[in-house]
DNA sequence: ATCACATCTGAGGGGAATCTGAGCATCACG
DNA sequence: CGTGATGCTCAGATTCCCCTCAGATGTGAT
């Protein structure tokens, strides 16, 4: 699996890499912010999980997690020697998978990475490989390329609007509840009572022009219906 | 969202369950071991959390969390005192996918359990086994899409009716009493003494258009009738 | 800095789902 | 057969949920 460590000191992060890479990690280093997200930039989810210490020289290490959890949902753990409740909390609530405190145990680390990738992994591995196109009778969803199209006509969609497209689109018929998209699709946890979900479910069904290709569930959520079989 | 509470001090699980209560979870409470794998069978993946303590009466803790790990995917959160490194690690081993150690701060336990739930995908239950779809005779529901089909056709139920049938029909035959109909399917406790649940029946047998599917049992409640065997 | 665009928020309204209450039907039992 | 208890039906009343719209805020590119 490959891990991104983002750690402005040099000897630390030799240590740690050569920690990791001995339990089977491919490591790769950055040593800013700016660095790490161009780290992921490219590549999608090519990481599988994403080690962010949060002494960093040019940013702030919270800003660059909120900064990750929006390009990628490559699951984060943050490092840090803030120990404070408060940080944590802070950290956990911009999306963080998990926050370990220096100075910590490699053995624990190892195993909160473990147990972090662990939700992970069987997602990377069917979306990318197989098949990748989802089609829904008009609707071609390409999910490397992230575009989308119906009956041959390119739609440009935002990002959110794709990606709540993309969940429901992975399973034609069932039924998402609402507090299921918002936890998938907005990663950050947050008590948001605002209609959002909504605004963005009618944008979608405005760009696709196939208003009852999403259709609501009262009360429940949302699904796509399935095409004629 | 759903979350089943493993803790056997009555005092510390009614603070807990009130706070969380408060901010949106539905807790189930389990005092031992054994009720918790009794709460995690017959729902498959209902929950969306398992907060487990390891300062159980019946069994160890650890065995516990294997034996959930092996049953469903829920995510399990492990609450204990054991602080030292070496547990920690166990824990995490086992499955857990955090470990929180006590004295914990609530708000960070929040903030870990929606971490945890955030990264969750829900997966289909597989503990209901082939597309998790009931027969009854007729009647065709599936779980996961919420439609409910009577001889092929296709019958719109709203979300009540829908959570109604579901449950009579999880146990067919079985006679379910008003409080606990209402207590599931009204996810609320409350004190009302309307005519609601008749009403819901009564719409729902007109639709399914099987009057005789729901049998009222006099002074206790009602049942699906089982399906010629 | 500025601009374009994406995303979020809040108010307002409409409509479906749900609840309520009164009267009616049915059942159990003497 | 009479009586009370229990369940049913029906039609409003009400609540809740979702949609639209318009503007505020945030973000990334130039």
């Amino acid at each position: 699996m490959r891990l991104l460590l983002v750690e402005d000191d040099n000897h630390v992060a030799a240590a740690l890499s050569a920690v990791l890479a001995r339990h089977g990690f491919q490591v790769t280093h950055a040593r800013s912010g700016e660095e790490a997200l161009q780290a992921l930039v490219p590549e999608g989810d090519g990481f599988g999980v994403v080690l962010l210490d949060l002494g960093l020289p040019d940013q702030d290490g919270y800003e660059v997690c909120g900064k990750i959890r929006k390009r990628t949902s490559t699951p984060v753990i943050m490092v840090t020697a803030r120990a404070d409740v408060r940080s944590r909390i802070h950290g956990l609530n911009l999306g963080a998978d998990d926050y370990v405190v220096k100075p910590y145990d490699t053995g624990e680390l190892l195993a909160r990475i473990h147990a972090v990738s662990r939700r992970t992994v069987p997602e990377d591995h069917p979306a990318e490989g197989s098949g990748a196109a989802l089609l829904l009778g008009p609707v071609r969803i390409e999910l490397p390329t992230r575009q989308v199209s119906v009956a041959g006509a390119v739609v440009q969609l935002t990002r959110k609007e794709f990606d709540l497209l993309a969940l429901l689109a992975q399973r034609p018929g069932v039924v998402f509840r609402r507090e299921q998209i918002i936890s998938e699709v907005w990663r950050t946890s947050w008590e948001g009572t605002g209609r959002t979900l909504e605004v963005h479910v009618a944008s979608l069904r405005a760009k696709l022009r196939l208003p009852a290709l999403i259709e609501t569930v009262r009360g429940v959520g949302y699904r796509l219906v399935a095409p004629a079989a």
